[in-house]
DNA sequence: CGGATAATAGTACGACCGTTCGTTTTTTTC
DNA sequence: GAAAAAAACGAACGGTCGTACTATTATCCG
């Protein structure tokens, strides 16, 4: 690995946990040079703008969860088993990865109500994510494990709700029973899944 | 109502509705200050500090949602009947009322790893709304219309994780069966509410 | 109406923003 | 090891940030 994608790349990961905790938008470029310990235009001249900064940190974020998704998730049998892997996965992701919380949900309300590039990046990273779900929903009616007339993109609405809130009781409001109300409400989905 | 506090009154309300678009931290004084129409000093003058600012935007919010929530939630009897009034305002709240969605969702997700009285006016903020609906599936238990041994804090994180994700699809991915997705799935939290 | 008071404007401050540029240092290649 | 290429630096740009003053204007009260 060359010297450039090599520092590049622990920009990014500098990027990445300093944006979950501030905002991809309160990421400045000289506090984060700061922290990986190099000039401001050192680090600048990897990116074309802070724009672009922007929409590879999310893509870099998208690579790490993959990577820990299909570890954690896609090594577990279809159906069931793999959507439980799944919700687990989420919780792990949320509280441990990055030190403030998942920067795709935290991306999610802080470009709501933008337009440009970088939302569009996010969206399309969160259609993934809801896609994968209602996927491992699908292939659990195939299996039989849940009922043949499952909505499965309503599974993924419930699944994924359960998930936003749990980042906002763990988060925020520091819950300490925020798994297991994050539990009760995703065996409560389950088992609509599942009775005829 | 002397001339200081109407143009404070006025300066909170635009200040709300662009912190809705651009959050609470992305408000800038002079931004604010050029929406308004006046002068940035002569803006400046009516708050200590932007920390201040911050707070009273969002206290001006709470104010603001308990009107408009007691005008549509407390009117309706006691129980399931306020339950469900209290679900529909929520959704009427999230997309109407400010251009940039409920300030308090935006809020929420920026403020959640950072430390602060902003934060903690945000958490406070949070126990009431959080505490509101479980009092109100409290009464509706008395009522008779949920089940006694409900768990009314649950049914409260239920409630909530559907609104969350209500704003996710309808606010950031514009899905335009935000609306349908989470109307089903208070049916089904309802249903559960209220079979032994 | 006039004097006291409150509200707004104007200006300036140091700090940091994203970005550009020319120079210097480091790495790669032959 | 020298030449070429890549990477990092330092300084500076015009702007805007939050905040602090003083001056000016508008509002209020007797």
């Amino acid at each position: 690995m060359s010297k450039g994608i090599s520092t590049q790349d622990t920009i990014l990961r500098q990027a990445l946990d300093l944006s979950s905790e501030i905002g991809l938008e309160g990421l400045t470029i000289g506090s984060l040079a700061k922290r990986v310990g190099m000039s401001k235009s050192g680090l600048y001249a990897h990116f074309d703008s802070k724009e672009e900064l922007q929409r590879q940190v999310l893509d870099s974020a998208a690579e790490r969860l993959t990577r820990f998704l299909v570890k954690q998730a896609f090594s577990k049998p279809r159906g069931l088993p793999r959507v439980q892997a799944l919700f687990d996965f989420w919780l792990d992701w949320v509280d441990g990865e990055f030190s403030g919380g998942c920067p795709f949900i935290s991306a999610a309300f802080e470009f709501d109500d933008r337009d440009g590039p970088v939302r569009e990046n996010v969206v399309s990273h969160f259609q993934d994510v809801l896609g994968s779900i209602a996927k491992a929903a699908r292939i659990s009616v195939e299996e039989g494990h849940f009922r043949d007339d499952l909505d499965v993109d309503q599974f993924a609405f419930d699944f994924w709700s359960i998930q936003l809130a749990y980042h906002q009781y763990a988060r925020l409001m520091k819950r300490d029973d925020a798994r297991q109300r994050a539990n009760r409400a995703f065996d409560d989905i389950i088992k609509r899944a599942q009775k005829v």
